[in-house]
RNA sequence: AGGGCUAUCGCCAAACGGUAAGGCAACGGACUCUGACUCCGUCAUUUCAAGGUUCGAAUCCUUGUAGCCCUGCCA
């Protein structure tokens, strides 16, 4: 029973014992066998795109894995197929591997620096007899190859000569041939009830350029004879891989094995994460983008792995929530609440907790003196001494927000009211006197009194108050944006439209342009998250602040148990 | 002539023949200079269903049911 359980240690404050997953119990296994003496995992994205909180989980995991069986790991693109890779997305992809905290160190391969090792395994193979080259045309492929409910019928081509086969992948790989015009097909079984089994495709003619290669090669090896081979060359263990390439795993077995390859890569593998209420289809991303619906791929309500990081997530809460999430083969859909969680979590301790009025209106405290002002100590975060205190100035004159006052309050609402008492928070008691309204009854101000006995700090209990809000010295304050999202799509909703385009929140963006922050914000900088005291955690935005104008990004809100009675 | 995989609380997920962990969510209550945090409590007599084996079954067997994946010269 121990043996079976891992410490986990989360920057020393908390244990927890958790259960070995399904591919940990195997990696066990394999040790204990002495199949292997080693792990080594890989991350392998094809660059065709950019990755997202589902890519998140693969990386953590592969990383995860290899750092907990002191292997290694390492980040490789599988960059076979030039006509949908770029190098932006090589790039992109880098950089969200290592924001993420997957360390690969010096290992960043291409599965295309292995083109030459993978057209020898490709002769090698045609010498044994078990790959020929087919002239049937893609179209015939698919006919021959037959159905769920027949076996296929074998190609013509399929009992050429070594010698002849030999000489026409020669040619292939010359520029003999167009596009299409023939490829190099293993020799395993047309009548397999595995389809992946039927003389797969092994090489294709693409006269391309690729990124890396350039214009070296115009043959390139699919996904189901080249990935085995990368595993291989670069001696991983486990290939962790998503639930769909189960079918793919008989053939895998076949190309390390009838390549020859020595302790030889064993394929595993796991149930995909999705996430509630979030878009990751590229399709639909690619659609919302060229719409204007959402401001580019790094838009804060997307789940890319940079809309994450702009929104204001921190790597350490979306590797806390893969690591919440778990791994299995059973198809989930995590509820978006574990993440928002996560980051709450992470961020509690670590952010200073100021004050900012997102939805602002006037208090003014008619007992105060008019024209001064003094500063108050204001501690950065009562749970955690080391973030310090600062300064904040104080005046006649504030903004509370909006919801803060009622002028008829429900029962049990602990604000502003005529007659009520509340703190100010890290300042005085105050009681509302009441307010004043412009001709559409709208409160345009509301005034009340302060008692100097009871600042904060000052140890006064005399008295104790229900209510506490926040608070900015109109005099002083920073005006700034603040941007706060909902959910693209919910689920309780429905998705999609009849029509198949996506049934969208018309509410996920609000801007607020007339927020007043404290002073001190003025110079926050790109990617400074902070928490905004009874409005959740913000992060200054790193495309749109500028110097001394910070745009400030709702990351979560804090959880709320009030609800206004209807 | 079909093959592969999966079903345990609203959502994840452990348990590997010894009598259903844990987390998120939710709901009570205490505390509170954030209606937050924290704390305390509630939340599966039952594991897709029905049979069977066993002293004992979520785990083994049988038969069903439901869901996902597979017929690219994509990965």
């Amino acid at each position: 029973m121990e043996e079976n359980k891992r410490e986990l240690t989360e920057g020393g404050e908390k244990e927890a014992s958790l259960s070995k997953n399904f591919i940990e119990r195997e990696i066990d296994r394999d040790l204990a066998e002495g199949v292997y003496d080693h792990v080594q995992t890989r991350f392998p994205p094809e660059p065709n795109g950019y990755l997202h909180i589902g890519h998140a989980k693969s990386i953590l995991l592969n990383y995860g894995l290899a750092k907990e069986y002191g292997g290694k790991f390492n980040l490789r693109f599988d960059d076979t197929n030039p006509t949908k890779e770029k190098t932006e997305f090589v790039e992109s992809i880098i950089e969200d591997v290592k924001w993420l905290g997957a360390d690969f160190e010096d290992r960043l391969y291409f599965a295309s620096d292995y083109f030459q090792i993978m057209y020898d395994c490709a002769v090698r193979l045609i010498k044994k007899g078990k790959a020929f080259v087919c002239d049937l045309t893609a179209d015939e492929i698919r006919e021959y190859r037959g159905d769920f409910n027949h076996p296929g019928k074998e190609s013509p081509y399929r009992n050429r000569s070594v010698e002849e086969n030999l000489k026409l992948f020669e040619e292939m790989k010359n520029g003999v041939y167009k596009d299409g015009e023939k490829v190099l097909r293993a020799r395993i079984d047309m009548a397999a009830p595995n389809i992946n089994m039927r003389d797969p495709v092994l090489y294709r003619v693409a006269h391309m350029h690729h990124h890396n290669t350039g214009d070296k090669w115009c043959i390139y090896p699919m996904y189901d004879f080249a990935h085995p081979i990368e595993d291989a060359v670069e001696h991983i263990t486990h290939s962790i891989c998503t639930l769909e390439f189960e079918d793919h795993r008989p053939l895998y077995e076949w190309v390390v094995r009838e390549c020859e390859f020595e302790n030889p890569p064993r394929q595993i593998e796991f149930a995909k994460m999705y996430l509630t209420n979030v878009i990751t289809g590229k399709r639909y991303i690619k659609k919302l983008v060229e719409d204007g619906i959402v401001d580019g791929w790094d838009d804060p309500r997307l789940v890319t792995i940079a809309a994450l990081r702009r929104r204001g997530y921190t790597p350490e809460s979306i590797r806390k929530f893969v690591e919440l999430a778990g791994v299995s083969k059973a198809d989930n859909s995590i509820d978006s609440a574990m993440l928002e969680y996560c980051l709450r979590e992470d961020l509690k301790l670590k952010r200073a907790r100021v004050m900012a009025i997102l939805d602002p209106v006037k208090l003014i405290i008619d007992n105060y003196p008019e024209g001064q002002m003094e500063e108050l100590d204001a501690p950065n975060n009562m749970e955690n001494e080391e973030l310090g205190s600062r300064k904040l100035p104080f005046g006649r004159e504030l903004y509370i927000e909006r919801e803060d006052f009622m002028e008829e309050p429900p029962k049990k609402y602990f604000r502003l009211f005529p007659g009520n008492e509340v703190r100010l928070m890290n300042a005085y008691f105050v009681t509302c006197t009441g307010c004043e309204k412009d001709e559409n009854g709208r409160v345009t101000a509301v005034h009340c009194t302060y008692d100097p006995e009871t600042k904060s700090g000052s140890g006064f209990n005399a008295r104790k108050v229900k209510g506490t809000i926040h608070w900015v010295a109109a005099a002083t304050a920073l005006k700034a944006e603040c941007r706060l999202y909902e959910n693209l799509v919910d689920e309780e909703k429905g998705k999609l439209n009849a029509d198949g385009t996506l049934n969208l929140n018309p509410n996920s963006l609000t801007v607020l342009r007339d927020c007043y922050l404290e002073p001190g914000l003025k110079e926050a900088k790109p990617f400074e998250s902070f928490q905004f005291v009874r409005n959740g955690y913000f992060c200054v935005d790193c495309r749109d602040s500028e110097p001394g104008h910070p745009v400030f990004n709702r990351i979560v809100s804090l959880k709320s148990s009030f609800r206004l009675p209807k």
